[in-house]
DNA sequence: GATGAATGAGGATTCATTCAT
DNA sequence: GATGAATGAATCCTCATTCAT
């Protein structure tokens, strides 16, 4: 049941505009009553918390079972892309949790997020020898998640040619 | 009036999360009654807006009159990382003004604001001799956008480090 | 509970000007809270409706379980007649719902109210033998509605006598 | 000045429904300011009181100069019927007033209007040789009212004919 | 006479949340 | 486990009116 809430409220959040979005419609949508949304989650802050896990599990977990080399890092920077690209409510949905939780001084949540996406990203660097592998993790995800906001409002972005670039960046930091 | 009103109430906002500020709130704050508020800005939302493009052009308006070079550029760089280390409420409610209105549909808003810092930093960084100095000038910006989302809820981040990595990437594009 | 408003809010609005009473004064009145209110009616004008329907039901249904003769003619003359003058507040109420509805371009209402007592009343005066029976009743109905609209400012009006001219005006108009 | 608010006033209550129009709207068309408004006429309702004063003067003042006849009758039928028909905002604006007086216990002003027409009305039926002319009166200016009202959402009611039924009806009231 | 900035009371509406059943 | 009726705090917004200039 939680999981069946779960999917359908994905479905919802990613078709309109998160603010927009009442208990009641969530409920009406899962074809469940409003008291049974609370049965399974706390408050709406919460409904809404599980939902970010449920869904950047369900599009980024592949990543930790990939090798730790430049194919899976182009993948990586492709597929970002192409979520943002293909996707836009589902960006912003994440945006929008993320923004109300930081701004209402909860940052672990993000936090955790953030670490887990740069421990990985670290050793893959490192493993392909790249130089100050943290530190380029770092803007190489800072790079990912502004262009993804960015094609929110720019639908002529070119991802792929960004995609490009970025890929440039991070070799270019190869030791040699 | 209109400037006092927006003074304080760019001193609320970088005060507190700005979902948790009621017009009610402005008013007591700004010294005025409602009804003035209502008088100068249309509405809440006219109000954020306008406040969002008061508060850029008191930070940002500056790059408009550097000559287009590498200290410019890398003035730009330290100052944009500053201002997000130094004054997380505003980059918050930047944020949240945009993802308002882009979540609402109404991207032109953020649109304008990005083209006339795109085409600021394109014919900068074209001056510098960079290699595809759009291209280049979009990812510096969505670079810079991501690194202060996450000094956001990243205490211990470097920006300093960070701002050199990001300067050698940028000229590290240059065509010999 | 919908009754229960409705029965209390009809109460409240023939007691004083309809303009004068908010939905927290109907909540009050009701024993419930606001929120109730919204819940059984989705806003203000939605309650007046309703109210209005309820309300004619009430006093008026009757009519079309009489017989079309004679006397149900006389009885429905007499009774508007004696409810404009004994319930100057209800009449008020009837037409300051009709007068939103109406002047806000919602004409179906009255519409609809209209054409079920104009069909009642052509048959009736059809069977009765009266000469051009649809636009008698028109009049008919006219002549009920505009002295109860004067019922309203000149205490004094003699409805009985009225009434009699009205019924003489009627079955003068019978062909021989 | 005066005159120029009321007229342009009139303009526009004869344009949109009567309660969606401020203060505001009224000084921006008279192209004068809230201000001067206030200058002239007490507060809204005063404004309102005296354009409707205004503009019945306007179109049923003709009357009291006719002489008291059937011609006159007629014209008085017909005319009444044309303007309800030809100018259902103005209708509105004079019921709109009226309500507004009438439901908050000013009904002097409703009664003012209504004796004039009366007394005119009677003394006119009388020298026709109308019996019961006061009565008769009465229930020609209802129906006549009532009219009015219906053609407001009747749109395809047939003045002409019923104004012919009208006649007929205060005709047939002759003493042989 | 004329202005329009400033007021603030008042009202409708929304919606997360609770809880008796 | 599931329901949905009931709540009431929170908030935006309107607009007639005032008054210093």
């Amino acid at each position: 049941m939680r999981e069946k809430i779960l999917e359908s409220a994905l479905r919802l959040y990613t078709s309109k505009p998160p603010q927009s979005i009442s208990m009641e419609e969530i409920a009406k949508n899962a074809g469940v009553s409003k008291g049974t949304i609370f049965y399974y989650f706390k408050n709406k802050n919460n409904l809404e918390s599980e939902l970010l896990s449920y869904s950047i599990e369900k599009y980024f977990s592949w990543i930790y079972g990939e090798p730790r080399d430049c194919k899976t890092l182009e993948k990586i920077v492709r597929k970002a892309l192409k979520i943002a690209k293909d996707n836009p409510r589902l960006t912003m949905f994440w945006y929008y949790v993320f923004e109300k939780e930081i701004f209402s001084g909860n940052t672990q949540f993000a936090r955790q997020l953030y670490d887990e996406m740069l421990e990985f990203l670290t050793l893959l660097l490192e493993d392909m020898g790249i130089d100050k592998p943290e530190q380029t993790a770092i803007i190489l995800m800072a790079m990912l998640d502004g262009i993804s906001i960015y094609s929110l409002f720019i639908p002529e972005l070119d991802v792929d040619e960004i995609g490009n670039l970025i890929l440039e960046f991070v070799k270019g930091r190869c030791k040699r």
